[in-house]
DNA sequence: GAACATTTTTAGTCTATCCTAAAAATATAT
DNA sequence: ATATATTTTTAGGATAGACTAAAAATGTTC
């Protein structure tokens, strides 16, 4: 296993290439690399039994793709907590470097540094961190366009990707906030959430998208 | 830069190659690689000017490829401290995982771990740490070889290779002990340490050269 | 200093990863 | 349903890195 095939699951992975078939196309523009350059990524891991492929059509991960995914995303979230807890670093700035760790941490350094970190369930962005042995533990979080108007939710998780949390700096979004929904404009149009103190918030469509909240009990 | 070039440069500084010309031959032996990818490595190296090279006698780095490898060998132990102090790392297990993070570590996280670690002086063998600008802090360390008979001495360093850190464990020799050096057999024999308490080590002169100490003020 | 031994270099391959350009397959649109 | 557009695959190359085997240079020994 190389840091490139990594990634090349990873990315699958991220695309959703554990449930559904991904096309090359997808791969080509989410790894920035060309098209051939995927043809034949896709024949090495196909080879290792980490993907099945329907040509023409796309690939999706295995039982076995899906597991080293898994345990990938355990090094890059744990990365990200020590990054985020010790080293100071901001929301958005803990995803490149984590990035590159990831491929290089044995599972000694990975179990080490979980302890040093007492074990966290998830990652700066609220993204839960998988177990050791590749399973994934249960959340209850769902995408905000999902969310019913007047009841009161609050931020469980949001997309790791560094202009989306520049985003939330701006409107002031963040993890463990509590909101309702007061408005929802027709044809994927924005939603208006409201503070407990009253202040309204527009949310793009798409950015709700991005946005895993879950109901305050 | 690649990780390749950066431990092809590491090895040639670790032999020596700040002061004098390393033959391929050395090199082969300690990067464990054939003499042929030896003679092309150099090759790439010479092209960016980071070795000077004289055709069969070997090779010997530039300023530039000075600076690289301290700014490398500061990664390095860096990342030691890290692992030995906040991870409970052995002695002996922090230079693997060091050698790999060492070549995917930012600025920006170099920087924050030594600010993290309370900006260390040295790593957990008593190898100094380079600055952030390349260059070497200024230390007074010599070998045991060289010490004279009588007068008190301290251990500052030792040499980073697990087997030669096993053999420490068991003379239960560590860094800051004081010691007496009694007796020197002629030839290149065996030393004879006497710690304070009247207790008689004896170590070879080839580990006695892996040994870096000073004198007691 | 000629013969043998060692070391370095050259030549020719191999694999992983990437590319561009062209061909083949699939999708869309009139 | 045929023409056009898009997507995927194939073909042919490039580069970094590593290898073995043979050739060239250097060292050593008697």
């Amino acid at each position: 296993m190389t840091p490139n095939k990594e990634n090349f699951i990873k990315a699958i992975y991220e695309l959703g290439g554990d449930h559904s078939v991904i096309s090359n196309k997808k791969l080509v523009k989410n790894l920035s690399i060309s098209a051939a350059s995927v043809t034949e990524m896709n024949a090495r891991l196909l080879k290792e039994n980490l993907i099945s492929h329907v040509p023409y059509r796309g690939v999706k991960l295995t039982a076995s793709g899906i597991r080293i995914a898994h345990q990938l995303i355990r090094k890059h979230r744990i990365w990200e907590v020590f990054l985020s807890e010790k080293l100071g670093y901001n929301w958005n700035e803990v995803h490149a470097d984590a990035d590159l760790l990831e491929h290089v941490s044995s599972d000694l350094l990975i179990e080490r540094l979980n302890d040093f970190l007492d074990e966290p369930e998830f990652d700066p962005h609220g993204g839960v961190i998988p177990n050791k042995d590749g399973s994934l533990p249960e959340t209850s979080a769902f995408p905000l366009t999902d969310v019913s108007t007047g009841r009161p939710f609050t931020i469980k998780e949001v997309d790791d990707d560094e202009e989306f949390l520049n985003y939330l700096l701006e409107k002031d979004i963040q993890l463990g906030d509590h909101y309702t929904l007061t408005d929802v404009e027709s044809f994927d149009g924005p939603l208006t959430l409201e503070t407990p103190e009253g202040r309204q918030i527009l949310i793009g469509h798409k950015a709700a998208f991005k946005i895993l909240v879950d109901y305050v009990v």
